[in-house]
Parts: structure tokens; sequence; C-alpha cells
DNA sequence: TTTGTAATTAGACGAATGTCAAAACAGATT
DNA sequence: AATCTGTTTTGACATTCGTCTAATTACAAA
């Protein structure tokens, strides 16, 4: 996909502006155009080096170049400069929110935690243990009604302390119960 | 001055922001605070690295760490990233527009052209000549009358081809002449 | 065409940056 | 107090970046 591509892009604009001689350049250049000698003079740079910073400066499309009797003046593209860096670092949603993210995660814990289907062992960490009893609590069917030994039933698929699980998921509001009887929170 | 050190932090805002990793982070931060095992967990990167990253970005003011329950947790800080490009990038007036701009660019055409007060050779380039020549029209007082052998003795001091540099003067504006009478120019 | 001048490229080298493994740290849980 | 777990630091290594000199290129001026 250009994801790729775009986030490369991204960073390479602020690349470009990450150099406080760019920085100076770009200033420069906000008073009127400028060639490469007289910023090299100005900057006290060499004039290969500042040919290497427009470069970089030019790829990104914050200046442009024009050619005028000897010399390569550049130019300021003030419209890029307009956009917010927050318009600049935001990207599109997809690229990111498909659910990708948690599922990093997600699927982190879950390997730690479950061998061949079974909850080796509680973590610790409040995050973690919900993850735990989300996927446990997907285990039973939304509107339902269950009986307590049909709690424990299922419980015992995923660990022998079917007692502290059952606990767990009403503590985080997975499960609710009333008189006996339990079924699962909508979301 | 803080000129330097100002020059450095914008610089180091973008640099910052110049890291797809970075960009990533903050998309992520975009939507809910995120703690470091989390984010490394969804870049696939190391919780050393991550925590480098993390450090860069709070040092230029664009997250904010605190710690919860057995997470550092950081958040988003949405007012910098409200500023547009521009703004970031320009610097004070007064750190570049003292002149000193052009200066070392002047200084520089100078040296090169005369040595012990003389003009060696008339350089080709317009931006040059203009140079030279508004640094020996310098030696002519504003509103008063010159002879022609008194200009001619003046041009002298710089070359012997004084016959040259007096045409130059007046195609470039500098010098004026009626009647063999020779003013310069006012600015 | 020849010459001169600014701009760019190539090459080299040191400095800064990104990455990870391992160790040290901090702080909550037990 | 002892332990466990996420975070940060340290050290090492490869990569990228910034800078210069020297060579090359592109063109305007003569």
């Amino acid at each position: 996909m250009n994801h790729e591509k775009n986030l490369a892009q991204r960073a390479a604009l602020f690349k470009a502006l990450g150099h406080p001689a760019r920085l100076l350049m770009l200033n420069l250049m906000r008073e009127h155009s400028r060639h490469g000698e007289e910023l090299a003079a100005i900057l006290s740079l060499n004039p290969a080096t500042v040919s290497h910073h427009l470069a970089k400066l030019a790829e990104a499309g914050l200046v442009t170049p024009r050619k005028e009797q000897y010399y390569q003046v550049y130019s300021l593209r003030g419209d890029l400069l307009k956009k917010t860096l927050m318009e600049m670092v935001q990207m599109p949603q997809e690229t990111l929110s498909t659910g990708v993210e948690q599922d990093a995660f997600r699927a982190k814990v879950l390997h730690t935690f479950f061998k061949h289907g079974r909850l080796t062992q509680i973590p610790s960490q409040r995050k973690k243990v919900q993850i735990i009893l989300e996927t446990i609590a997907a285990e039973f069917e939304p509107g339902r009604k269950y009986e307590e030994r049909e709690v424990n039933h299922i419980l015992l698929d995923f660990n022998e302390d079917f007692a502290s699980l059952r606990r767990y998921l009403i503590e985080f509001n997975l499960l609710a119960r009333d008189k006996g009887i339990y079924w699962c929170v909508e979301k």
C-alpha cells in the first residue's frame, strides 16, 4: 500500500525541517529568494553543503528552484508551511484503526497466558487480566441465562480454578448474577 | 544570546517528528493514552527502543507521561500540534535582519576583488559588480558637484582603468552627469 | 568556441541516530 | 521484606547524516 510511502514522506518533511542550517535558510528565503552562493556566504558553509541542504528542502517540497542568469535561485513554497503540525502528523484512520493497534498487544498477552486453549496463569496487571477475561467472556452467548454449574463447566475448560475466574468476571463487569442465575453483560 | 538555543529547540522539535515510528506513536496516542509496552507490541519494537523514542517526544514537549498503576502512560499534548509549520519555522526578525544577511555576501565579494584598497578585477556577475560599485560610490559626498577630472582622480585610487569605472557607475545609476558635472545619486 | 563561474555529484570521514540485549531501576503486589 | 514487572539506562553495533575537498556538470559571457 501507499501508506508506507505516505508515512516515509511525512517523516522526510519533518526531517528536512529538523536541522538548524535548513531552518535558517528557510527564514532567509522568507524575505526573498536566494541563490546558493549567497546562502553559503551568510551561513559560512561550503557551497556543496548548501547544495545538499537545498536538495533536501526541495525534495520535501518546501522550496522550488528556478534558473536566473548565472544563478539557481531558490524560493519558499508558502502553501505547505500554512498547514498545522497536526495536519502533517495525522494519518488516515484506516491506516491504523482497523483494529490492528490493540490486536498486537492482545495477541501478545494471549500468547503469553494461554497454552493450547487453557489459561496457564492469571496475570497480575489489570489491563492484561481484562484482556484474558474478555476472551473468556466471549464463550458466553449474549442474552442467554446460565445456571451456576453451567458457568463452572465452561470456565473449567480454561482453568481448574473456576471459582476465581467466576469472581473475576463479575468484578470486571463482564458477567452479571442474580439469585444464582448468570448472564453476560452487553457491550 | 538565546537565539541559538531557540534555533536548536525548533530543530529538535522537527527532528522528533522526523521518524516513522514516532509519527505512528503520535497517531496511536491521538486516540487515547498509551503505555510503553503496548506501543512496543503494536510497532514490533524492543521496549528499550520505544522508551528512547518516547524520551525524544517528551523532550520536544509533544507528549507528557504520568504514572498509572504499573505503567508509565504517555498522552498527546495537543496544543503544540495546533501551530502551523510556519509559526514553528519563523524566527524573530532581529535574529536575522540586522543586516548581517547580506553583509556576509558583501564581505566575501569585497574580499575577493579588493586587495589593499585597490580593485584587482571587475567581476562579471551583475550582483557582484553592483556591490563593488556601491562601495566605490560611497567615496563621493552626497550633494557635492564634481568636475570630471576630480571624478577620475578618485577612481584612479581604485583602478587605473578609471574610464570604465566611471562608465559603470553611470550605467548602474550610482553617479549622474550633466554637461561635464558629476554628482552621486541619492539613495 | 573557448573560458569562466555557479551548482551539483562523488568520495571520504567523523558525528549523530536507531536498534537491540543485558543490566540496573522503580514501584506496586504479595 | 521479598518479589515481580514495566521502564529506563548502558554498551555495542550498524546505519544514516553533515561536512568538506576534489572532480564533474551545466551554462552564460566573451
